[in-house]
DNA sequence: ACTGGCACTCTATATATGGGAGTGCCAAGG
DNA sequence: CCTTGGCACTCCCATATATAGAGTGCCAGT
């Protein structure tokens, strides 16, 4: 940190991590001189590993096995030292490809969300995209289904439909719905989903006798169907992925792992901070703030609809990951799925 | 098989089982003297074991430890050994409420398959129902997203929503489009699914000149629309409570078990046999017919709607796994899932 | 500043070694 | 004839021990 390692030691510890990432064993100064390409005896490597030791780089899991990197080892890795591919373009048109053969924003992020896993065969995350302040409001619709059950149909610009269904206290006669629906489609078209739904809540807090009844209730109905639309979701894909690395090879880490995807709340907040930044963005180790993920990185990307950052996507793998291949891979996946998304809407 | 046993073999081999069940080691000769409740030496016992060994229904893993159970061993456990217990009150009563809470078909599966796998600490499916030959239709509309792009949905009579987007070729008019809709109301209102779906493949065979060009697209996206509404599901839950278990400790297995999990089409199969037979089912190890389950038991029960089965739900864990505790609980789960879904249709 | 040499450390692997649990069989007793 | 205690035998498992190998740190020489 202090001192800025000179040329030569970057050029070690970049083949050392380069060297570790491949082979997944401690590397030593002999295979570190006959990797690195300069013209040095194991011994002056010694030295050099020494220092970046001391600079908390690197370590040695015992006393006198190779080093491997730390997470600041990592970190200055893939801050400068990382030389990324550039993706094969058969994969990226085939990618788009399948990726924009969903009609439906969902199948678009399922698609995604798959690819990803399968091309870094790692775990893969997408999140499901907030539209509420991008797509409007077009109709909604309810529809008796029995006496006292009625199905809130919402419909945004986009396609998107919202559904649920209510078990009101009492009956509704038709008219009663059609006035509501009419009500709602003549004064919020156009007007954002979230829009709709902050002038719905203050609505409801005027507890207006303005209104019927009627109203009272349509009112609340939409409300709660308005709110779920705001229902973040999350995608993931490939978690098997990971029992397949044998970094991860204890079953309790596992497990705790697996818990994350499960609960998904935390693995939301997590894309949530990436979404700040434009660009890929890199969690490793610790520094997602999870314990779970102790031993992994995250690496994550953001997309957006119509030039306006809606979503993230990532994958989790092993902190000893290729991000050389993993990180086009992402990043061409967000673009993409911006395109896909973007194209959809009009 | 051939001889049947005599009671104190029965006994026996059902306190080894048991025994085994609970503690996961081989069960000696001298634990199963103490154990059993007989008043027999060790010796007399082992002599018993040798017998049950000839039949097929215990083995011993090395030469000298104790005996473990044969498929088998547990097939003729499950069938004619095994005392279930019935279930807490308290328990059913609360799984009743946590069920029912779901207003909507979608969640009530949901909360089926986590209650589920919660109480066993297992591994639950529960399929999503064949509604075709039961939930009846009720609406169709078209929605004009934009000059070419069509949204249909789908409305079923039990507040089921089934919606997508399709590009057509040619803008279409609003009134065509209302048009479509009136004339699918009239024609197939309170038919079921079903029958509504092969009328519409009739009707597409038919290739009519009787019909105008709109309609005949109209009814290839009805066509679609309802094929999809087949569209089986599967929800699993509580994988990664396999994870636990250290008779799974292998994460090879594991990996190969989530695979199963992950393609849902073999576990859709397995719950589609069961679906012929009322009560609770049993496939132990390889009975299910898959190697990936060699070592798991899958207890399954169908549900109905209306006095129709429509759907199975199930656990799936090792084969060494608390029949007794297992059985009642996926048992009661079909029971309560049928009731709630029933009372929601009207 | 770099290098070879050397003693040292620590791991991983293979190889004994002994205890323990359980069996099978046999001969004796009810 | 069924049951039982006794006994030799087998096999697993945990522990200890030896050994090879890889890698280091340091020093002294260039």
């Amino acid at each position: 940190m202090a001192t800025p390692l000179n040329s030569r030691a970057e050029i070690l510890l970049k083949t050392l991590i380069e060297q570790y990432i491949s082979g997944g064993a401690p590397v030593g100064s002999r295979t570190l001189a006959t990797q690195a390409g300069l013209e040095l005896s194991p011994a002056t490597i010694r030295n050099v590993m020494a220092e970046l030791e001391d600079m908390g780089l690197i370590r040695s899991p015992h006393t006198s096995s190779g080093r491997v990197p730390t997470q600041a080892g990592y970190r200055l890795f893939v801050d400068s030292l990382l030389s990324v591919e550039s993706m094969d373009l058969s994969t990226v048109s085939q990618l788009q490809g399948e990726l924009t053969d969903g009609v439906d924003q969902q199948h678009v992020i399922a698609n995604a969300s798959s690819m990803l896993s399968q091309l870094t065969q790692l775990a893969a995350v997408v999140s499901v995209p907030r539209r509420e302040e991008i797509s409007a409001f077009r109709q909604i619709e309810f529809v008796r289904l029995s006496a006292k059950r009625i199905l809130v149909i919402l419909i945004a610009r986009d396609g998107q439909v919202q559904n649920r269904v209510f078990d009101t206290g009492r009956k509704y006669s038709d008219s009663e719905l059609v006035e509501a629906a009419n009500f709602f489609n003549a004064e919020f078209a156009g007007r954002t989903l979230g829009e709709v739904k902050r002038l719905l809540l203050k609505e409801m807090e005027r507890d207006s006798e303005s209104m019927q009844k009627s109203m009272r209730v349509a009112v609340e109905m939409a409300q709660q169907v308005f709110a779920e639309s705001q229902d973040e979701g999350l995608v993931v894909s490939g978690e098997s992925n990971l029992m397949d690395i044998p970094d991860m090879g204890d079953v309790k880490t596992l497990r705790r792992l697996f818990d994350v995807f499960g609960t998904k709340r935390d693995l939301l907040h997590l894309l949530d901070q990436s979404m700040r930044c434009e660009g890929v963005n890199i969690f490793i180790g610790r520094e997602s703030g999870y314990e779970a993920l102790e031993d992994c990185s995250v690496v994550t990307a953001s997309y957006e609809v119509d030039n306006r950052i809606v979503g993230t996507l990532g994958v989790i793998g092993p902190t000893r990951m290729s991000y050389e291949r993993v990180i086009p891979i992402v990043d061409i996946t967000a673009k993409l799925i911006s395109g896909a998304l973007s194209g959809d809407n009009e």
